[in-house]
DNA sequence: AAAACATATTGACAATTTTCGATTTAATAG
DNA sequence: CTATTAAATCGAAAATTGTCAATATGTTTT
């Protein structure tokens, strides 16, 4: 169960940088290559290259081979994960025993 | 809309840390006492309120003060604006023009 | 085969985040 | 009013993350 911590923020952590935020943006209007990508952005094709590895270990972005390109797009499935995976963080436990008293008595 | 970047990525990154993780996941089962969560975390009392800050700032738990104590609860709108970002964030976007081309010819 | 090209990897450094102990603030209890 | 208690803030250290230049890898073109 602790191990789930690491893999749930894995995949949060996609969406917590603002270049990364601006290539998912780039991807929404379709697949894009690598290539492209770095024209619309300010940063090196290293640290594209980065960023498109976290995006794609998190099973948000998905890339495609073609001779040397790469083509990347928004993985539905990943997606589709996500939003459950959130849901579940934030989604009230009706059936766990509701303790609020504080550990110190009032 | 290069500031928005930084707002999203503020929301998210509220679920990028283990120690928050778990937090939500105390809080889950309903409103709980900063004292009671420091019982079941391994972290310190000035480490816990540094996480309730950012879990707060990101609008994703809301802190009630009664007296000397804080309760601490998931707050659902922000919990709800959460999973409508993240769906803004992997929606494609079917108006934008498709240019799926290399920006350098095959 | 050699040159050119797109992307990935490496290594070093900068920036940000997490963490803790010490202190401060604010509230209650004696 | 003083002591005690819960939580926030501060300052510094440790850990993680983002960045780039240089280099490596794999593919295509000549």
């Amino acid at each position: 169960m602790a191990s789930e911590y690491k893999e749930t923020a894995k995949v949060f952590k996609a969406f917590c940088d603002e270049n990364r935020l601006q290539i998912l943006e780039l991807l929404r209007s379709g697949e894009k290559c690598a290539c492209k990508l770095l024209d619309d952005l300010k940063i090196s094709q290293s640290t594209l290259s980065h960023h498109m590895k976290i995006l794609c270990d998190a099973g948000i972005v998905h890339g495609r081979k073609e001779g040397k390109w790469v083509h990347y797009s928004i993985n539905p499935e990943g997606a589709e994960r996500a939003v459950q995976l959130l849901n579940e963080q934030i989604t009230l436990d009706i059936t766990d025993a509701q303790d609020a008293s504080c550990s110190t008595k009032k």
